[in-house]
DNA sequence: ATGGATTTGTCCGTATGTATG
DNA sequence: TCATACATACGGACAAATCCA
């Protein structure tokens, strides 16, 4: 299976044969050929070198003298004697695969996706129709993004977000980091800084540092935040999640939106609206995106699909206003395209079809009952010990138990009972229960559960 | 098809119909809705607004009165106006996709990719394999990439490169810029610059600029970057290309990599080593990777597969050394993977099924043959008038003229005669023959072709 | 299961440079 | 100076084993 490359000196006054032979001596004393292990035939690794067949031979053959080999005849030469030393192993064989942690039975995780809404079959028709056609997936792809996706996308956005944007603004990528990535190369320059609210999200702001752009953590109100701070400091960027506030709950009401578009055109600043999981309300009225409240080209967009399409599939998108859409197009052979060609041009069939419409209309539906279910039992459940917070677009219930006991503690416990769960941060007693992986079925009794294993805990305390 | 999201007030003195009346009425003299299209039923809008049914209804009702919509008995609502006012068309509707340029016959672009050589149905068998288990595809990808990826990697590189690395120390990403963008986040801090050989990659390079490291292009001579101005600038990071140097055709030789090597362990500097296209000699007797020769733990290894593969298929991978790798362990929870789960898995099965090392073999072949090939038509029809270089690993020939016209005017008149070439940077009358995307057969006449068109030029000025 | 194409170790002929007599 | 011997390296031929459709 392996063929070696090995690095050889024709002007050397060692032989080549046997140069060859050291080396393979090396990799296998150093343990990178194992025992066992097949060498390339002579032929194969006399053509990868460069070799005749005669060196590659007095090689091997010397190698069999000395016990280092063995050649089975018509089949290859094989290792035969195992490493020398163990001192050095530098590719040790031994590491394994990290295991699985303790079987879980059922997950709140908030990394998880109910699957049993997925209409796999279409979309795997989809894939298999765009591969069929080998114009494109042996061509390179647009570095912008598929066309037909910016297309498909253009009308989405606006359907789905009120988002405003023509094809042009459009930029695809692998998910909202290497979008980010590019924006923050976009954003150089103006303010080495970007403000966002506390506490952030850390996937983008481990871009922004990556970026060496200083993240500025501003305090925030009810609303987000606080128009006073914004202003005071100076900065000329934000990033706001204006619908997926995690630990309110709530998203940035209407009024401190307008404000945050008049600091912008005011101050000639950037909006970065991450619009993560936008499309999910299902119990309030949905608040279109402040894209397409704007009327002064403020606002970067970033839109992406993580709960609502295959977990597998990392599809972003961002749109960009005007004066950054003109810097990044003189840039754009300078950025390759990350996301994958083929999900791309599925997914602008998907959403052409109008699959992505209807699914989303079904998804609504299926958290609007899971939500509802998984909050009537946890009433049920801890009713007097616990104050219960919905999240709407993240998807996940806050629970806030009394009991002197910290989140990490209660998710160990959950854990050892089989229910994964996650620690709520900055808040003594509280877990975190995400509703979108586990079955609506399942939530009943995986509450009880949980009432079962905190039991002593939470009525210890009260 | 289109549903659209509007924002209403409930708290408003406006009744909500009014407020979805003037919604309606304002996106199509936008022209955000298009003459003919239709509008989302009743129950659709009401349910996606929250709002009831006779809202939704009245709203409609008035925008009919008025003449802004038609409703079909049991079909909906379309929109019957056109914008009314053309001054403000934020989203025009007459932006078309940018058109192809002019009719090329042959193309003697880099960015080509010759799609006969690619044996499709294996990929996409592969993928359909994959595709097919629903465990897979409807759950999130490990973050560093597939374990089964980066284990078949970690046997491929050590194999085709000489590349000592276990699957821990493997990073996956969307090609090379998403890993260089996390790689600058970890260099980030010990030195704000980073070296390279004059004249760079530009795709690495603007990622180094975005992420705020100073790009420092030092000189260098015919064996790469000058080991003096190296030690004499400080700098803590290189970049090096070693099999892959545009202007000279040739590689880093042995002794600088030796070199270079030293260099970083003295000085503690970190070596990254892009070995785009490293696996892709022919001619020459190939070097293994600078990471293999590493003693010392410095180089940070990058492979890719942009001519190996499908060109549409973007995954690349990194080698982290110790000091690196620790770093980056504790931030993997940060960094979302970019690239698609489904490729890097099927990608995973078709290098362990050794078709990965076929295809390799298979293309040396071709690219050896096409290269001799198009050497000797050059050679036929310019040879007393030209230089002729062939670049192993870019797969190009440069081609230098003896003509006063420069290269970028040769490639005109070429493209004129439907022969796509590229003009040669820092070189008078240089163009650049890729051959990697054009079949076998056609090398002949292309070049007979550029003969013609050039003809006079060349034999005008000689 | 089965026949043909491919792969493989083995063997052989030859060319070149160097040391020897 | 020439012939010989030896080591090194190249290219090709053969039959057995293996793989693939």
């Amino acid at each position: 299976m392996t063929y070696d490359y090995i690095l050889l000196d024709t002007g050397s006054s060692v032989p080549l044969y046997q140069q060859l032979y050291l080396a393979v001596k090396n990799a296998i004393e150093a343990g990178h050929l194992a025992k066992g292990e097949k060498l390339p035939s002579i032929r194969k690794l006399a053509g990868d070198l460069k070799l005749s067949c005669t060196t590659v031979e007095a090689a091997y053959q010397q190698l069999c003298v000395e016990g280092y080999l063995t050649a089975r005849p018509q089949r290859g030469y094989f290792v035969l004697s195992a490493p020398k030393s163990e001192a050095l192993p530098l590719r040790p064989a031994a590491i394994r695969r990290p295991e699985q942690a303790q079987k879980i039975r059922y997950n709140f995780g908030s990394d998880c996706v109910d699957t049993s809404y997925i209409d796999l079959k279409i979309w795997q028709r989809h894939i298999r129709e765009v591969l069929n056609r080998q114009e494109i997936i042996a061509s390179y792809g647009d570095h912008q993004g598929e066309w037909e996706l910016r297309e498909a996308l253009s009308a989405y956005s606006y359907g789905a977000r009120g988002v405003i944007a023509s094809p042009e603004q459009i930029v695809i990528g692998a998910g909202t980091q290497p979008l980010l990535s590019i924006l923050c190369g976009l954003l150089r320059g103006a303010d080495e800084r970007i403000a966002l609210e506390e506490p952030g999200f850390l996937q983008a702001e481990q871009i922004f540092s990556d970026c060496g752009l200083q993240v500025l953590r501003l305090p925030a109100d009810d609303s987000g935040i606080r128009m006073d701070a914004l202003r005071e400091s100076g900065v000329k960027q934000v990033f706001v999640s204006p619908s997926n506030r995690i630990q309110t709950g709530t998203g940035i009401p209407v009024s401190r939106r307008y404000e945050l578009l008049d600091w912008a055109r005011e101050t000639g600043g950037i909006l970065v609206e991450d619009d993560y999981n936008g499309e999910l309300r299902y119990n309030a009225r949905p608040i279109p995106a402040m894209q397409g409240m704007d009327r002064a080209q403020t606002v970067v967009y970033i839109g992406s699909f993580s709960k609502l399409l295959l977990p597998s599939v990392r599809i972003g998108y961002m749109v960009l206003p005007e004066r950054l859409l003109e810097l990044y197009q003189t840039r754009v052979a300078r950025y390759n395209q990350t996301a994958s060609k083929t999900e791309q041009l599925a997914l602008s069939r998907y959403i052409r079809e109008g699959q992505l419409e209807r699914q989303l209309r079904r998804l609504r539906k299926r958290y609007a009952a899971k939500s509802s279910a998984l909050i009537q039992a946890l009433k049920n459940a801890f009713g007097s010990h616990t104050e219960i917070l919905l999240q709407e677009t993240p998807l996940c219930v806050n629970l806030r138990l009394h009991t002197s006991l910290p989140g990490s503690t209660l998710c160990e416990i959950a854990a050892r009972n089989g229910v994964r769960v996650m620690p709520e941060k900055g808040v003594s007693s509280g877990v975190v229960l995400g509703f979108a992986g586990i079955p609506l079925n399942d939530i009943e009794p995986a509450v009880q559960r949980l009432k079962e294993a905190w039991g002593d805990v939470v009525s210890r305390n009260h």
